[in-house]
DNA sequence: CTCTAATCGAGACGGTACGTCGCGTCTTACG
DNA sequence: CGTAAGACGCGACGTACCGTCTCGATTAGAG
C-alpha cells in the first residue's frame, strides 16, 4: 500500500478547482482568452473572487494548468508510438485523441490561447525528443519547434475551418507535412 | 509634371509617426510586446501621450503598421520569385532580406509580436497564393497557414538561437522543411 | 428589538468617505474649488483615485453632499424658529450656528463653492417656505431666492472680510437687510 | 475733425472680434457657460482656433469683456441717477435698459455666467458707491455686495421665470427689496 | 495697383485631468 | 472560524480640452 504522502486535499478545494477549470474552458469557447477577466471566470464558476487566487496566482496559470493537463494526456498517448519507422501510427493516435476531445481542443486552439498551448507543448516535446527522430542536417531544437508549430496549426485549421474532415485524413496531412519532412534524410 | 505622391502631410506628423514606429521597434527588442504600454512607447518616442492616438487607434494598430510595412517590403522581393520550378531562389531572397534587416526582424519575431506578424503575413500570403503552388491534395488555405507559420518559426529560431547561421543555410532549411513539402505531389 | 439604523455599511466605506469629505473641506479653504482636481482630493484624503468614484460620481457630487449635510443641520436649527412675529430669533440662531462651525462655513463660502451652496440652500428653502412668511406683493419664489442669496452674501462677507464681527450684529444686519424687507407689507 | 488716436485696427481683427463676441452670446443662451469650449466658440464664430487666442487669453477673458461692456453701458445710464432722494428713477432706468437688451442679458444671467457678471458688476459698483448712498449702520462694502447680488438675482428671476413682468414692476421690486433697505436709516 | 507684412484657417502638438476597467491584496461580516 | 463578498490601492486605458506652435493661403492697406 502506498502512503499517499503528498497533498490530501479538502473536498471543497477540489470542487472549486474543477469549477474554475470548467469555467475557463467554457468561456474560452465564446470569447477571446485575453478579453476574459478573472471576474468573468469566477462568476461562471460560481466561486468567490478571492478564491481564484487561492488556487492560481493568475489567469495565465489556470490556462497553463488546463492546457498542460490536456497536453500531458496527449503526450502519454502519442509519444511512445513515435518511431522513425512508423510515424503514421503516432499521427493517427494524436488526431484521434484530439477528435475525441474536440470541444476542449477547439476552445484551447481558438480564442487566443493557441500561443500558450504552443509554449506548453514545446516544453513537453523537448523532453521526449530523441536524436534519432530528426534528420542529421536538422538542428533538433528547430525540429521540435516546427513539429509543435505545424501540429498546432493543422489542428487549429481542422477544428476551426474544416471540422468535418475525418481524423485519418488530418493524420495523413500531419504526417506528410510535418513529421516526414523532419525525418527525411 | 509633378508626381504628387498621394497625401502631402505636415512635417510634424511625419516626425511623430517616425518616432513612434522607431520607439516601438526599439522597445520590443528588450521587453515583451504585451508588457509594453502606450505610455512606454510615447516616452521612448519623446512624444505626447495623446499624440499616439492621433496616429494610431491602439498599440496593436501601430504594431500591425510596422510589421505590415516590413512584410510588404519582404513580399515585394520574394513573391515574384516564387515558382514551383525554383523555390530555392525565392527562399534565398527571403532569408537574405531578413538577414539584411536583422535588427528589425529580431524585434518583430521576439517579444511576443510574432503572433501579430503571423496574422499580417497570412493576409498577404493569401493574396499571392496561386493554386499551382500547392499540391492538389493540400487545401490551399492550410498550405498558406503552414507556409507562413513555418517561415516565421524558422526565422525566429535563426535570429534568436542561431544568429551565426548563414542565410544560405537557413534558406536551405526553409525550402526543405516548409516550401517543398507543400509542393510535393 | 434592534434598531437597524438603515444601511449598515462596511467600516472601510465609512473611513474612506470621511476622509474624502474632510479632505475636500480642508482643500477648499486654501484653493478655489474649481481649481481643485479629484486627484488633489484623493491625495489629501490618502485614498486611491478610483475609490473616489466608488463613493461619488463627480467632484460636484461630493461638494453637494458636504454642503447639503451642513445645510440640513442649519435648517433644522433655524427654520422652526422662522415666524413673522420674531424673525430676530431665527436670524440669531443662524448666525450663531455658522459662527460655531466657522471653519467649515468659511471653506464653503470662500473658494468658489458659494454658488453650489446657494443652489442647495435654495432647494431646502423652498421646502420650508410658507406663504405667510413673505409679503403679498412679493412672489414667493423670488422671496426665497433673495433670502438665500442675501444670507449667503452676508455670511460670506462676515467670514471673509469682518471675522471679528459678533454674530449678534450679523444677525441684526441679516434681519434688517434680508428678512424684514421681504416681510414688509 | 477727430484724430482717431488709439489703435487703428485691421478690418479683419474687428471682424473676428465681433464674430467671437456674438458667438459667445449666442452659445451661452443654449448651453451652460462652463460646458462651453473654446473650440465651440470658434466653430460658431467661423474663426480659426488660434485666432481666439490672438484676441483673448482665455474663455473667461472673452466673457469678462462681453459682460463688462454690457455693464459699462448699464452703469453709464443708471449710476448718474442714483440719489438717495429718488432711487426709483435709477431703478427704472436699469430695468428699462435690461428689458431693451433682453436677449443679451438673458444669456448673461442664465448659463452659469451670472457669477462672472456679479464680479464685474461689483468692480464697477464700488467705483460709483458714495458714503451718502448707504446707511451709517451698514458697512459700505457689504452694501455694495448686497446691492449687486440682489440686483442680479432679481434680473435673473425676471428674465428666467417671469419674462412677462413689465419692467416698471421689476423696478418696484428692486427698489423696495434691494435699494431702499440699504438706505434706510 | 502692386507688394509686403499682418492676419488668418487649419490643425498637430505636449500636457493634464478625466472617468473606466481590471488586477491582485486585504478586510469584513455572515453563516 | 472559514469563506463569499467586495472595498481598496494601483496603474493603464482612451477621451476631451487646454493653450502653444507651425504652416501656408489670403488679404488689407501703405506706397
Amino acid at each position: 500500500m502506498v502512503a499517499l504522502t503528498a497533498k490530501a486535499r479538502d473536498a471543497r478545494q477540489v470542487r472549486s478547482d474543477d469549477a474554475l477549470r470548467t469555467a475557463l474552458l467554457s468561456l474560452i469557447g465564446h470569447r477571446a482568452y485575453d478579453k476574459l477577466t478573472v471576474r468573468d471566470i469566477v462568476a461562471e464558476a460560481g466561486v468567490g473572487y478571492a478564491t481564484f487566487f487561492r488556487h492560481y496566482p493568475s489567469k495565465d496559470a489556470l490556462l497553463d494548468k488546463v492546457a498542460g493537463d490536456e497536453l500531458d494526456e496527449l503526450m502519454a498517448l502519442t509519444a511512445p508510438l513515435l518511431t522513425p519507422a512508423d510515424t503514421r501510427t503516432s499521427s493517427l493516435a494524436l488526431t484521434a485523441h484530439v477528435g475525441a476531445r474536440r470541444e476542449v481542443w477547439t476552445a484551447l486552439l481558438a480564442g487566443g490561447a493557441a500561443s500558450h498551448l504552443r509554449v506548453e507543448f514545446a516544453k513537453r516535446a523537448v523532453k521526449v525528443a530523441r536524436p534519432d527522430t530528426v534528420s542529421p542536417w536538422l538542428p533538433m531544437d528547430l525540429g521540435v519547434i516546427l513539429g509543435v508549430s505545424g501540429t498546432v496549426e493543422i489542428l487549429a485549421w481542422w477544428l476551426r475551418d474544416k471540422p468535418e474532415t475525418p481524423s485519418e485524413m488530418v493524420a495523413e496531412l500531419l504526417d506528410r507535412l510535418v513529421i516526414k519532412p523532419a525525418m527525411d534524410r
